[in-house]
DNA sequence: TATTGTTATACTCTATAACTATA
DNA sequence: TATAGTTATAGAGTATAACAATA
């Protein structure tokens, strides 16, 4: 139980989250254990000049090349308008290429280049040992079964209304 | 496994997300989680005109009468600028008042009216609701170990750089 | 008609510095 | 001098409508 808030008598009485609140605010943990990471993330990243959503959109199209656009986006859980200026960004920096693809081409099919695929090396390096620090004191079990947890919500996702 | 990308041929090979992209991306399921809850509690919270961060707030005010806006601001993990906002509409819509302290005059305790409670009880209770078909399929144990694992990352936190 | 990528735009959330009034 | 709350502001992330080119 977590204490928040003195009571009356700031020397005495201490007032704490209920039971009620940590039951009910299934989004309120998974919020704030979210800012831990991704704010790590942002710090480890920063020397690489990357953020969370170019580091991510790197990743997958490295390990997935000739990915389109609205696949990356719906990987990303993003909205295709917000995913051009990342491709944007990571194409300006020569670290993936936009090739027209043949059988359709309104579709542009990415891949990164060489420059791309090493510094996605370096970054995942520098974010696995960084992730360690954060995962310390967890067992391989407890993480699996995190990892199901989250994957079972997001599979209950509900329909739009 | 999961199946994001269709090969040099739509009609036959399939990439995917290579082991190591699921390895290293700790904040991947996490942000796509998130995004879920995040989009459930918005459409849930519409009726009762409220968002995640002023649920998030009602709810600690409510639980925790008397609360300050720095403890209510470091409770949800956010910069005290950015909750002046937010208390200031749960009280234009008199759901929480602004008492100020006697013992410091600087410090607001903050309190939930009437009017305050009762909707915060409503929408708990439409929420919970909602969780509940979010949860379906995922034992008591393993929302716990999920639970605690998040906690145990939050924990980790790295002191600033 | 429908889809891919794009532009424009608006809204929310976040982060920082600087101010005021109290302590 | 330090702290509680505030203001102003800038930067990310997100969501929607509408468009051109192509299917």
């Amino acid at each position: 139980m977590k204490k928040i808030a003195p009571g009356p008598d700031p020397d005495e009485g201490i007032a704490t989250v209920s039971d009620r609140t940590l039951r009910t605010l299934l989004g309120y943990q998974m919020k704030r254990t979210f800012n831990v990471i991704q704010s790590d993330l942002s710090r480890t990243l920063k020397p690489f000049d990357l953020r969370m959503l170019t580091y991510t959109a790197l990743i997958l199209i490295v390990d997935n090349p000739g990915l389109r656009q609205s696949q990356l986006a719906e990987a990303m859980d993003i909205e295709r308008p917000n995913l051009v200026v990342i491709v944007d960004e990571l194409e300006r920096r020569d670290l993936i290429l936009r090739d027209r693809v043949e059988s359709d081409r309104r579709a542009y099919a990415l891949k990164a280049t060489l420059a791309g695929r090493r510094l996605c090396e370096k970054a995942v390096a520098a974010v696995t040992a960084h992730e360690k620090l954060l995962l310390k004191g967890i067992s391989p079990d407890a993480l699996t079964t995190a990892m199901k947890v989250m994957q079972l919500i997001e599979s209950n996702r509900l329909r739009e209304a």
